[in-house]
RNA sequence: GCGCCAGUAGCUCAGUUGGAUAGAGCAACGGAUUUCUAAUCCGUGGGUCAGGGGUUCAAAUCCCUUCUGGCGUACCA
């Protein structure tokens, strides 16, 4: 925000000076204090092209700012940065907006209304969903939630693989528990059933609906009926998992469907069409090397069957045809090995394959003291979603997940998570928001409030510790842009946590509300409204409650 | 073997896409409550940015290479 009006400023100077010039530079907060509020390298990226030292090209361009009014100071330091102060009331004034904006501060028109699909979850369909798919749901949710701050318009699916081996396989272990449940001795369930306890619930569930009448249907009519069932209970009960953590979707794709509407088909006609599938050892194959990937790929084995590659491609064939501008697969690190013969399948439907992104999220470790807790699927210790939620609570959870980037591994510390202090980031944050609340409380009894309030008060906001506040709030809405683009939403658990450590020092050492200073009070009122707006802001856009009072 | 991701303080992680003297929190130690919420604050110590080379005014950041860890490399999904 205040990078862009100095990056205006600077162009404006050049501008007027008659320098050549590229618009390469930047504007950055330098790291040291004392360099100032704001730096820029433009003298000497500029210098060579204008035959001059960096310094003399500088100190020129100093002098032009030294007579504009919203700047302090503007200094030439080291091997040619130049280095500004904005004044105080340059400060005031951007705070007014900041208030003005209320909770909309940072929103803007940034994305242009693109449209954005973002796919993420899309866990199977065979049972509850676990932390992977939490960290997942809260990556995607945020991101979303983000991008449409900032002007995107962005669309959340969840693809279903509600078709294939695994589905059959699912039915087949709940045929197996309903046997069991009338008196059958099934002996050793088979090591690629699914052994969850949900599986038997499924089973009891279905037998209460059905009782014994599904031993007097045929084998293929059973399992459709046990599939369906499954699919359908599943669903709702990840569904619920996710409502619970505050996660909902635009569009749930169910690959059945894509089958059933003849998409696969359609996909396959059109890879033909364009002569990249070839028939060798009675399957068909796609030339998926010609378009960077390793080797070609198996479409329809020789059994006659689909691999899960052509759903897939399938899947991706409409997602294009739906007018996408970006679209963003969000996966385990488990399938890049995948992405590239997706890629491919893309160039050769002839789409854009620029216009797909993959995040890929890393592993989870779960600790617990210390302890790294071992899931294993085999064991059935998998902790699922919901248990986490039940565990450390909503908020907690989607911080956490939120916290780390994308593409790194994510170590879960669930005491840390649960604990009530201020060890405990979630509550750090929160604990800001409630704290200014009660701060606002106070200060209402006290018959202080910002209605009669003439913001030509805010000079007395000149200390260094609130200017630095106002300072660090309006990096907001860059941030935000800077989120959107990287898809790295961790960024703002890391500056709410930044704005929540600077009130609270701000707490610690300057009294709000003091009666005896009815003007000093409203104007420092006036500065810790701005906070709880944008940590409310920034809470909410990581899905988290913004608590008044706790 | 090949490919992808990661390696920053004892631990968990940031680092504004190449800027000036690399930052937080936790853990350790010492302090603060007649005060708007102590779920808070103040202070102290802690680094060969995995190693080496290169690119340039400038590298934790970009390129090459070695090492370490995770994952992938099916006519499975």
């Amino acid at each position: 925000m205040v990078k862009t009006k100095i990056r205006k400023d600077i162009l404006s100077i050049l501008e007027s000076l008659n320098f050549k010039y590229n618009d390469k530079f930047t504007v950055e907060i330098p790291n040291v204090i004392e360099h100032g509020d704001f730096s820029t390298n433009v003298a000497m990226l500029n210098a060579k092209q204008n035959r001059e030292k960096p310094q003399i090209l500088a100190e020129r361009i100093v002098e032009s700012f030294r007579k504009k009014k919203d700047y302090k100071s503007a200094e030439v330091a080291g091997p040619g940065f130049i280095n500004f102060k904005m004044s105080n009331n340059f400060y005031h004034k951007m705070l007014t907006r900041i208030i003005k904006s209320g909770e909309d501060f940072g929103r803007s028109p940034h994305g242009q209304g693109k449209k954005v699909l973002l796919e993420f979850v899309s866990a199977n369909p065979t049972g509850p969903l676990n932390v992977v798919s939490a960290r997942a749901a809260a990556y995607g949710d945020t991101l979303f939630r983000i991008m449409n701050f900032v002007g995107y318009h962005a669309f959340r699916e969840f693809y279903i693989n509600d078709a294939g081996n695994q589905v059959e396989i699912l039915a087949e272990s709940i045929e197996l528990r309903y046997r069991e449940l009338h008196g059958e001795r099934i002996g050793e369930f088979p090591l690629e059933a699914y052994h969850g306890e949900y599986v038997k619930e499924l089973a009891n569930k279905l037998n209460l609906v059905e009782g014994p009448k599904l031993f007097h249907v045929s084998e293929k009519d059973r399992l459709e009926r046990m599939m369906n069932f499954a699919l359908d209970e599943i669903n709702k009960m990840q569904m619920d998992s996710l409502e619970r953590f505050g996660v909902q979707f635009e569009n749930w794709m169910s690959e059945k469907k894509l089958r059933q509407e003849g998409i696969l088909e359609e996909a396959l006609s059109y890879l033909a069409e364009a002569k990249c599938t070839y028939e060798s050892d009675d399957a068909i194959w796609f030339y998926s090397s010609r378009f960077g990937d390793e080797k070609d790929r198996v479409l329809i084995k020789s059994d006659g069957n689909p691999t899960y590659f052509v759903p897939d491609i399938a899947y991706h064939l409409t997602k294009f045809q739906r007018g996408f501008d970006i679209i963003i697969d969000v996966l385990g690190p488990d399938h890049h090995g995948y992405v590239p013969r997706l890629k491919a399948a893309i160039q050769a439907l002839g789409y854009d394959v620029n216009k797909l992104e993959i995040v890929y999220l890393q592993h989870i470790n779960l600790f617990e003291s210390g302890q790294q807790v071992k899931m294993s699927k085999r064991a059935g210790n998998i902790i699922t979603m919901d248990e986490l939620i039940d565990y450390v609570g909503k908020d907690a959870a989607r911080y956490f997940f939120i916290d780390r980037k994308p593409n790194a591994h994510l170590n879960f510390d669930l005491q840390l998570a649960k604990k009530q202090s201020s060890d405990n980031p979630v509550y750090y944050c929160q604990y800001a928001h409630a704290r200014i609340n009660s701060i606002i409380k106070k200060a209402k009894q006290e018959k202080i409030t910002l209605k009669d309030f003439d913001i030509r008060s805010l000079k007395k906001l000149d200390k260094e510790d609130e200017l630095r506040i106002i300072k660090h709030m309006l990096n907001f809405p860059a941030i935000l842009i800077t989120i959107a683009e990287t898809r790295e939403p961790h960024r703002l658990a890391t500056f709410v946590l930044e704005l929540a450590g600077m009130f609270h020092k701000y707490y610690a050492k300057y009294q709000v509300v003091n009666p005896a200073h009815r003007e000093l009070s409203q104007t420092r009122l006036y500065l810790i409204t701005a906070i709880m707006n944008i940590i409310a802001t920034s809470l909410n856009l990581m899905g988290i409650s913004a608590p008044k009072k706790m």
